[in-house]
DNA sequence: ACGCTAGTGGCACCCAGTGCCACTAGCAAG
DNA sequence: CTTGCTAGTGGCACTGGGTGCCACTAGCGT
Protein backbone atom coordinates (compact mmCIF):
# COMPACT_ATOMS: atom_id res chain seq x y z
CA UNK A 1 0.00 0.00 0.00
CA UNK A 2 1.02 3.59 -0.72
CA UNK A 3 1.10 5.81 2.11
CA UNK A 4 -2.07 7.86 0.33
CA UNK A 5 -4.68 7.69 2.98
CA UNK A 6 -7.83 7.44 1.21
CA UNK A 7 -9.68 10.39 2.86
CA UNK A 8 -13.18 9.23 2.15
CA UNK A 9 -14.76 13.29 2.42
CA UNK A 10 -12.05 13.94 -0.01
CA UNK A 11 -12.97 10.82 -2.58
CA UNK A 12 -16.63 11.32 -2.90
CA UNK A 13 -15.89 14.95 -3.09
CA UNK A 14 -13.98 14.24 -6.38
CA UNK A 15 -16.27 11.75 -7.97
CA UNK A 16 -18.53 14.77 -7.25
CA UNK A 17 -16.42 17.20 -9.24
CA UNK A 18 -15.41 15.09 -11.90
CA UNK A 19 -19.38 13.86 -12.61
CA UNK A 20 -20.60 18.16 -12.34
CA UNK A 21 -18.18 18.71 -15.04
CA UNK A 22 -18.46 15.83 -17.48
CA UNK A 23 -22.06 16.87 -17.16
CA UNK A 24 -21.92 20.69 -17.11
CA UNK A 25 -19.26 20.07 -20.25
CA UNK A 26 -21.97 18.01 -22.21
CA UNK A 27 -25.35 20.26 -21.96
CA UNK A 28 -25.87 23.70 -20.65
CA UNK A 29 -24.87 24.80 -16.88
CA UNK A 30 -28.40 25.32 -16.09
CA UNK A 31 -30.45 22.75 -17.61
CA UNK A 32 -28.63 20.40 -15.31
CA UNK A 33 -30.27 19.77 -12.15
CA UNK A 34 -28.10 19.14 -8.74
CA UNK A 35 -30.26 15.70 -8.86
CA UNK A 36 -28.55 14.64 -12.19
CA UNK A 37 -25.05 15.40 -10.93
CA UNK A 38 -25.84 13.65 -7.14
CA UNK A 39 -27.21 10.72 -9.09
CA UNK A 40 -24.07 10.76 -11.61
CA UNK A 41 -21.94 11.07 -8.57
CA UNK A 42 -23.90 7.86 -7.15
CA UNK A 43 -24.82 10.33 -3.71
CA UNK A 44 -27.75 11.89 -2.84
CA UNK A 45 -28.73 15.52 -3.67
CA UNK A 46 -28.50 16.29 -0.13
CA UNK A 47 -24.92 14.69 0.53
CA UNK A 48 -24.01 17.19 -2.42
CA UNK A 49 -24.71 20.04 -0.98
CA UNK A 50 -22.91 19.18 1.98
CA UNK A 51 -19.65 18.96 0.22
CA UNK A 52 -20.92 21.76 -2.36
CA UNK A 53 -22.49 25.31 -0.84
CA UNK A 54 -23.85 25.53 -4.33
CA UNK A 55 -23.79 23.60 -7.68
CA UNK A 56 -21.35 26.28 -9.35
CA UNK A 57 -18.93 25.35 -6.68
CA UNK A 58 -18.46 22.23 -7.79
CA UNK A 59 -16.10 23.24 -10.87
CA UNK A 60 -13.82 25.24 -8.64
CA UNK A 61 -11.61 22.65 -6.94
CA UNK A 62 -9.83 23.82 -4.19
CA UNK A 63 -9.74 27.04 -5.19
CA UNK A 64 -9.36 28.61 -1.44
CA UNK A 65 -6.00 26.82 -1.74
CA UNK A 66 -5.31 28.46 -4.71
CA UNK A 67 -5.67 31.96 -3.17
CA UNK A 68 -3.30 31.04 0.01
CA UNK A 69 -0.74 30.04 -2.90
CA UNK A 70 -1.24 33.47 -4.38
CA UNK A 71 -1.00 34.91 -1.29
CA UNK A 72 2.32 33.29 -0.27
CA UNK A 73 3.82 33.86 -4.09
CA UNK A 74 3.15 37.41 -3.46
CA UNK A 75 5.05 37.78 0.25
CA UNK A 76 7.98 35.92 -1.22
CA UNK A 77 8.28 38.46 -4.86
CA UNK A 78 8.74 41.62 -3.06
CA UNK A 79 12.30 42.04 -4.21
CA UNK A 80 10.22 42.71 -7.60
CA UNK A 81 8.37 45.96 -8.67
CA UNK A 82 4.72 45.60 -7.55
CA UNK A 83 3.10 44.87 -10.85
CA UNK A 84 6.29 42.10 -12.00
CA UNK A 85 5.82 40.91 -8.84
CA UNK A 86 1.58 40.16 -9.34
CA UNK A 87 2.26 38.76 -12.82
CA UNK A 88 5.11 36.33 -11.43
CA UNK A 89 2.82 34.98 -8.71
CA UNK A 90 -0.37 34.73 -11.35
CA UNK A 91 2.24 33.00 -13.92
CA UNK A 92 3.72 30.70 -10.44
CA UNK A 93 0.22 29.92 -9.35
CA UNK A 94 -1.52 29.00 -12.47
CA UNK A 95 1.69 26.90 -13.72
CA UNK A 96 -0.02 23.91 -14.31
CA UNK A 97 1.54 20.02 -15.36
CA UNK A 98 1.17 19.26 -18.91
CA UNK A 99 -1.22 16.66 -18.02
CA UNK A 100 -3.85 19.22 -16.06
CA UNK A 101 -3.94 21.28 -18.49
CA UNK A 102 -7.23 19.27 -20.43
CA UNK A 103 -8.70 19.47 -16.83
CA UNK A 104 -8.03 23.52 -16.56
CA UNK A 105 -9.30 24.30 -19.87
CA UNK A 106 -12.82 22.67 -19.27
CA UNK A 107 -12.85 24.34 -15.95
CA UNK A 108 -12.16 27.84 -17.57
CA UNK A 109 -14.10 27.08 -20.71
CA UNK A 110 -16.94 26.92 -18.08
CA UNK A 111 -16.32 29.59 -15.91
CA UNK A 112 -15.82 32.08 -18.80
CA UNK A 113 -18.27 30.78 -20.86
CA UNK A 114 -21.52 29.78 -18.86
CA UNK A 115 -23.53 33.17 -17.57
CA UNK A 116 -24.60 32.04 -14.68
CA UNK A 117 -21.19 30.84 -13.61
CA UNK A 118 -19.40 33.80 -14.82
CA UNK A 119 -21.44 35.83 -12.61
CA UNK A 120 -20.64 33.17 -9.22
CA UNK A 121 -16.85 33.71 -10.53
CA UNK A 122 -17.40 37.39 -9.43
CA UNK A 123 -17.92 35.82 -5.38
CA UNK A 124 -14.71 34.05 -5.62
CA UNK A 125 -12.63 36.58 -7.51
CA UNK A 126 -13.29 39.11 -4.97
CA UNK A 127 -10.99 36.66 -2.49
CA UNK A 128 -8.50 37.26 -4.95
CA UNK A 129 -8.81 41.36 -5.00
CA UNK A 130 -8.68 40.94 -1.72
CA UNK A 131 -5.38 39.34 -1.13
CA UNK A 132 -3.55 41.42 -4.26
CA UNK A 133 -4.98 45.00 -2.70
CA UNK A 134 -3.69 44.18 0.25
CA UNK A 135 -0.34 43.42 -1.18
CA UNK A 136 -0.37 46.32 -3.20
CA UNK A 137 -1.10 48.50 -0.04
CA UNK A 138 1.43 47.12 2.07
CA UNK A 139 4.02 47.98 -0.72
CA UNK A 140 3.06 51.14 -1.11
CA UNK A 141 2.34 52.36 2.20
CA UNK A 142 -1.75 53.12 1.96
CA UNK A 143 -5.23 51.25 2.87
CA UNK A 144 -5.92 48.77 0.99
CA UNK A 145 -8.92 49.90 -0.22
CA UNK A 146 -7.64 53.28 -1.49
CA UNK A 147 -7.71 53.98 -5.03
CA UNK A 148 -4.45 52.16 -6.37
CA UNK A 149 -4.57 49.11 -4.19
CA UNK A 150 -8.05 48.14 -5.24
CA UNK A 151 -7.00 48.97 -9.34
CA UNK A 152 -4.28 47.01 -9.35
CA UNK A 153 -6.34 44.15 -8.03
CA UNK A 154 -8.83 44.60 -10.10
CA UNK A 155 -7.10 45.57 -13.55
CA UNK A 156 -4.85 42.98 -13.00
CA UNK A 157 -7.36 40.27 -12.57
CA UNK A 158 -9.17 41.38 -16.06
CA UNK A 159 -5.44 40.82 -17.18
CA UNK A 160 -5.44 37.52 -16.14
CA UNK A 161 -9.18 36.99 -17.42
CA UNK A 162 -7.93 38.35 -20.65
CA UNK A 163 -4.69 35.66 -20.51
CA UNK A 164 -7.55 33.00 -20.13
CA UNK A 165 -9.83 34.11 -22.87
CA UNK A 166 -6.67 34.27 -25.41
CA UNK A 167 -5.61 31.08 -23.51
CA UNK A 168 -8.78 29.03 -24.47
CA UNK A 169 -9.33 30.66 -27.82
CA UNK A 170 -5.47 29.59 -29.56
CA UNK A 171 -2.98 27.08 -29.04
CA UNK A 172 -0.41 29.13 -26.83
CA UNK A 173 0.88 28.87 -23.60
CA UNK A 174 -0.93 30.13 -20.75
CA UNK A 175 2.38 31.59 -19.09
CA UNK A 176 2.82 33.79 -22.42
CA UNK A 177 -0.44 34.75 -22.84
CA UNK A 178 -0.36 36.37 -18.72
CA UNK A 179 2.55 37.63 -19.42
CA UNK A 180 1.67 39.53 -22.59
CA UNK A 181 -1.39 40.64 -20.80
CA UNK A 182 0.38 42.40 -17.93
CA UNK A 183 3.19 43.93 -20.41
CA UNK A 184 0.09 45.85 -21.84
CA UNK A 185 -1.45 46.38 -18.80
CA UNK A 186 1.72 47.66 -16.79
CA UNK A 187 3.05 49.66 -20.14
CA UNK A 188 -0.08 51.75 -20.49
CA UNK A 189 -1.24 49.45 -23.49
CA UNK A 190 1.90 50.73 -25.98
CA UNK A 191 -0.07 49.34 -29.05
CA UNK A 192 -2.56 52.05 -28.99
CA UNK A 193 0.33 54.57 -29.30
CA UNK B 1 -51.57 69.21 -18.44
CA UNK B 2 -48.24 68.72 -19.56
CA UNK B 3 -47.01 67.02 -22.01
CA UNK B 4 -45.66 64.24 -20.06
CA UNK B 5 -47.44 60.72 -21.18
CA UNK B 6 -47.94 58.62 -17.98
CA UNK B 7 -47.04 55.24 -19.67
CA UNK B 8 -49.01 52.84 -17.09
CA UNK B 9 -46.08 50.00 -17.90
CA UNK B 10 -43.43 52.43 -16.68
CA UNK B 11 -45.53 53.74 -13.85
CA UNK B 12 -45.82 50.48 -12.01
CA UNK B 13 -42.08 49.84 -13.35
CA UNK B 14 -41.29 53.32 -11.30
CA UNK B 15 -43.21 52.03 -8.26
CA UNK B 16 -41.40 48.67 -8.21
CA UNK B 17 -38.05 49.95 -8.39
CA UNK B 18 -38.59 52.37 -5.82
CA UNK B 19 -39.67 49.51 -3.56
CA UNK B 20 -37.14 47.26 -4.33
CA UNK B 21 -34.26 50.44 -3.23
CA UNK B 22 -36.05 51.09 -0.10
CA UNK B 23 -36.17 47.55 0.90
CA UNK B 24 -32.84 46.46 -0.01
CA UNK B 25 -31.34 49.31 1.41
CA UNK B 26 -32.97 48.67 5.04
CA UNK B 27 -32.49 45.23 4.78
CA UNK B 28 -29.84 42.43 3.00
CA UNK B 29 -30.66 41.68 0.00
CA UNK B 30 -31.20 38.28 0.18
CA UNK B 31 -33.28 38.41 3.21
CA UNK B 32 -36.08 40.14 1.27
CA UNK B 33 -38.45 38.21 -0.93
CA UNK B 34 -39.83 39.08 -3.96
CA UNK B 35 -43.36 38.83 -2.72
CA UNK B 36 -42.35 41.37 0.25
CA UNK B 37 -41.00 44.11 -3.17
CA UNK B 38 -44.66 43.14 -5.07
CA UNK B 39 -46.66 44.05 -1.89
CA UNK B 40 -44.36 47.18 -0.80
CA UNK B 41 -45.11 48.19 -4.82
CA UNK B 42 -48.81 47.17 -4.59
CA UNK B 43 -48.73 44.67 -7.56
CA UNK B 44 -48.54 41.10 -7.22
CA UNK B 45 -45.34 38.60 -7.50
CA UNK B 46 -46.43 37.49 -10.39
CA UNK B 47 -46.44 41.03 -12.39
CA UNK B 48 -42.93 41.92 -10.48
CA UNK B 49 -41.75 38.75 -13.05
CA UNK B 50 -43.09 40.55 -15.75
CA UNK B 51 -41.11 43.55 -15.57
CA UNK B 52 -38.25 42.48 -13.94
CA UNK B 53 -36.55 39.29 -15.28
CA UNK B 54 -34.90 38.72 -11.71
CA UNK B 55 -34.73 40.29 -8.49
CA UNK B 56 -31.60 41.63 -8.87
CA UNK B 57 -32.81 43.30 -11.97
CA UNK B 58 -34.94 45.63 -10.10
CA UNK B 59 -32.16 48.10 -8.92
CA UNK B 60 -30.37 48.38 -12.22
CA UNK B 61 -32.77 50.88 -14.06
CA UNK B 62 -33.08 51.26 -17.64
CA UNK B 63 -29.37 49.94 -17.59
CA UNK B 64 -30.14 48.88 -21.72
CA UNK B 65 -30.18 52.78 -22.32
CA UNK B 66 -26.84 53.39 -20.55
CA UNK B 67 -24.84 50.78 -22.50
CA UNK B 68 -26.71 52.47 -26.02
CA UNK B 69 -25.35 55.73 -24.61
CA UNK B 70 -22.19 54.49 -24.16
CA UNK B 71 -21.69 52.93 -27.13
CA UNK B 72 -22.62 56.51 -29.19
CA UNK B 73 -20.28 58.33 -26.58
CA UNK B 74 -17.34 55.73 -27.65
CA UNK B 75 -18.37 56.80 -31.70
CA UNK B 76 -18.66 60.70 -31.39
CA UNK B 77 -14.91 60.44 -29.67
CA UNK B 78 -13.06 58.78 -32.37
CA UNK B 79 -10.79 61.99 -32.88
CA UNK B 80 -9.40 61.28 -29.09
CA UNK B 81 -6.35 58.25 -28.53
CA UNK B 82 -8.35 54.74 -27.82
CA UNK B 83 -8.05 55.51 -23.82
CA UNK B 84 -8.70 58.86 -23.73
CA UNK B 85 -11.79 58.27 -25.83
CA UNK B 86 -13.41 55.21 -23.59
CA UNK B 87 -12.74 57.50 -20.36
CA UNK B 88 -14.32 60.51 -21.67
CA UNK B 89 -17.72 58.08 -22.63
CA UNK B 90 -17.26 56.53 -19.33
CA UNK B 91 -17.26 60.08 -17.58
CA UNK B 92 -19.82 61.39 -20.00
CA UNK B 93 -22.04 58.34 -19.29
CA UNK B 94 -21.80 58.87 -16.06
CA UNK B 95 -22.49 62.68 -15.48
CA UNK B 96 -25.65 63.01 -13.31
CA UNK B 97 -27.35 66.11 -12.24
CA UNK B 98 -27.22 66.52 -8.28
CA UNK B 99 -30.11 66.10 -7.77
CA UNK B 100 -29.77 62.45 -8.93
CA UNK B 101 -26.79 61.48 -7.06
CA UNK B 102 -28.09 59.87 -3.90
CA UNK B 103 -30.22 57.48 -6.30
CA UNK B 104 -27.11 56.65 -8.31
CA UNK B 105 -25.35 56.10 -4.37
CA UNK B 106 -28.09 53.93 -3.00
CA UNK B 107 -27.97 52.09 -6.55
CA UNK B 108 -24.11 51.67 -6.74
CA UNK B 109 -23.43 50.71 -2.97
CA UNK B 110 -25.87 48.04 -3.21
CA UNK B 111 -24.50 46.61 -6.38
CA UNK B 112 -21.14 46.72 -5.19
CA UNK B 113 -21.42 45.83 -1.44
CA UNK B 114 -24.26 43.13 -1.54
CA UNK B 115 -22.72 39.76 -2.98
CA UNK B 116 -25.66 38.46 -4.74
CA UNK B 117 -25.70 41.71 -6.85
CA UNK B 118 -22.37 42.00 -7.41
CA UNK B 119 -22.05 38.61 -8.88
CA UNK B 120 -25.36 39.30 -11.41
CA UNK B 121 -23.20 42.20 -12.22
CA UNK B 122 -21.07 40.30 -14.40
CA UNK B 123 -24.16 39.97 -16.91
CA UNK B 124 -25.23 43.25 -16.99
CA UNK B 125 -21.13 44.64 -17.25
CA UNK B 126 -20.41 41.96 -20.19
CA UNK B 127 -22.90 44.38 -22.75
CA UNK B 128 -20.57 47.15 -21.66
CA UNK B 129 -17.44 44.70 -22.29
CA UNK B 130 -18.43 44.04 -25.49
CA UNK B 131 -19.49 47.14 -26.26
CA UNK B 132 -15.92 48.91 -25.18
CA UNK B 133 -13.58 45.71 -27.09
CA UNK B 134 -15.86 46.08 -30.43
CA UNK B 135 -15.19 49.89 -29.99
CA UNK B 136 -10.95 49.22 -29.38
CA UNK B 137 -10.85 46.73 -32.27
CA UNK B 138 -13.07 48.82 -34.51
CA UNK B 139 -9.92 51.57 -33.64
CA UNK B 140 -6.79 48.93 -34.02
CA UNK B 141 -8.24 47.13 -37.24
CA UNK B 142 -8.15 43.61 -34.80
CA UNK B 143 -10.66 41.26 -34.10
CA UNK B 144 -12.67 41.97 -30.94
CA UNK B 145 -11.92 38.75 -29.12
CA UNK B 146 -8.13 39.69 -29.75
CA UNK B 147 -6.06 40.33 -26.61
CA UNK B 148 -5.97 44.60 -26.47
CA UNK B 149 -9.63 44.58 -27.13
CA UNK B 150 -10.47 42.72 -24.39
CA UNK B 151 -8.08 43.69 -22.15
CA UNK B 152 -8.75 47.36 -22.52
CA UNK B 153 -12.33 46.55 -21.66
CA UNK B 154 -11.85 44.76 -18.95
CA UNK B 155 -9.75 47.23 -16.88
CA UNK B 156 -11.14 50.33 -17.95
CA UNK B 157 -14.21 49.28 -16.50
CA UNK B 158 -12.16 48.07 -13.60
CA UNK B 159 -10.87 51.07 -13.29
CA UNK B 160 -14.79 52.61 -13.69
CA UNK B 161 -15.68 50.43 -10.94
CA UNK B 162 -12.19 51.06 -8.51
CA UNK B 163 -13.63 54.86 -9.70
CA UNK B 164 -17.30 53.92 -8.00
CA UNK B 165 -15.55 52.45 -4.90
CA UNK B 166 -13.66 55.49 -3.83
CA UNK B 167 -16.36 57.29 -5.02
CA UNK B 168 -18.66 55.63 -2.87
CA UNK B 169 -16.36 55.69 0.16
CA UNK B 170 -15.14 59.60 0.08
CA UNK B 171 -16.61 62.67 -0.81
CA UNK B 172 -15.08 63.82 -4.06
CA UNK B 173 -17.04 64.09 -7.35
CA UNK B 174 -17.33 60.85 -9.64
CA UNK B 175 -16.23 62.51 -12.86
CA UNK B 176 -12.54 63.44 -10.98
CA UNK B 177 -12.70 59.67 -9.55
CA UNK B 178 -13.17 58.16 -12.85
CA UNK B 179 -10.56 60.26 -14.33
CA UNK B 180 -8.31 59.77 -11.45
CA UNK B 181 -8.77 56.11 -12.27
CA UNK B 182 -8.26 56.25 -15.76
CA UNK B 183 -4.78 58.18 -15.33
CA UNK B 184 -3.61 55.26 -13.13
CA UNK B 185 -4.78 52.64 -15.87
CA UNK B 186 -3.30 54.79 -18.86
CA UNK B 187 0.10 55.74 -17.58
CA UNK B 188 0.92 52.40 -16.30
CA UNK B 189 0.60 52.74 -12.81
CA UNK B 190 3.43 55.92 -12.16
CA UNK B 191 2.47 55.73 -8.70
CA UNK B 192 4.36 52.30 -8.30
CA UNK B 193 7.82 53.86 -10.05
C1' DA C 1 -22.27 -3.93 25.08
C1' DC C 2 -21.66 1.03 25.31
C1' DG C 3 -21.14 5.62 23.69
C1' DC C 4 -19.11 8.90 20.50
C1' DT C 5 -18.46 10.91 15.96
C1' DA C 6 -18.61 11.58 10.81
C1' DG C 7 -21.00 10.87 6.89
C1' DT C 8 -25.21 9.93 4.85
C1' DG C 9 -30.32 9.77 3.07
C1' DG C 10 -34.92 11.30 3.37
C1' DC C 11 -38.22 14.65 4.14
C1' DA C 12 -40.35 19.00 4.56
C1' DC C 13 -39.80 23.58 3.77
C1' DC C 14 -38.63 28.37 1.70
C1' DC C 15 -37.88 31.04 -2.19
C1' DA C 16 -36.78 32.44 -7.21
C1' DG C 17 -38.58 32.03 -11.50
C1' DT C 18 -41.98 30.16 -15.30
C1' DG C 19 -46.07 28.49 -17.96
C1' DC C 20 -50.80 28.61 -18.25
C1' DC C 21 -55.33 30.32 -17.83
C1' DA C 22 -58.92 33.49 -16.59
C1' DC C 23 -60.21 38.28 -15.87
C1' DT C 24 -60.49 43.17 -16.75
C1' DA C 25 -59.94 47.70 -19.06
C1' DG C 26 -59.38 50.28 -22.97
C1' DC C 27 -60.13 51.03 -27.55
C1' DA C 28 -61.40 50.44 -32.41
C1' DA C 29 -64.78 48.99 -35.77
C1' DG C 30 -69.28 47.44 -37.03
C1' DC D 1 -74.30 49.57 -28.03
C1' DT D 2 -72.03 45.50 -28.84
C1' DT D 3 -68.44 42.92 -30.59
C1' DG D 4 -63.72 41.84 -30.80
C1' DC D 5 -58.87 42.74 -30.11
C1' DT D 6 -54.99 43.80 -27.10
C1' DA D 7 -52.19 44.84 -22.90
C1' DG D 8 -51.74 44.31 -18.32
C1' DT D 9 -52.85 41.74 -14.44
C1' DG D 10 -53.65 38.00 -10.66
C1' DG D 11 -53.84 33.29 -9.33
C1' DC D 12 -52.15 28.79 -9.40
C1' DA D 13 -49.36 25.00 -9.98
C1' DC D 14 -44.83 23.43 -10.97
C1' DT D 15 -39.59 23.08 -11.37
C1' DG D 16 -35.28 23.66 -9.22
C1' DG D 17 -31.69 25.56 -5.85
C1' DG D 18 -30.67 25.47 -1.21
C1' DT D 19 -31.52 24.49 4.06
C1' DG D 20 -32.96 22.54 8.62
C1' DC D 21 -34.02 18.57 10.95
C1' DC D 22 -34.09 13.86 12.16
C1' DA D 23 -33.00 9.10 11.80
C1' DC D 24 -29.66 5.63 10.37
C1' DT D 25 -25.21 3.48 9.79
C1' DA D 26 -20.17 2.60 10.19
C1' DG D 27 -16.15 2.97 12.57
C1' DC D 28 -13.66 3.24 16.70
C1' DG D 29 -12.08 3.48 21.24
C1' DT D 30 -13.50 1.83 26.15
Amino acid sequence: MTGTAVDPREATRGRIEAAALDLFTRRDFETVTADEVADAAGISRRTFFRHFATKADAVWGDFHAHVVRLEELLAATADQPVLASICAAYVEVNDYADADLPLLRQRMRLILGEPALQAHSQVRYADVDRVVAEHVARRTGCRPDALVPRLVALSTRAAATTAFETWLGGEGSLTEDLQAAFAQLAGGFPTLR
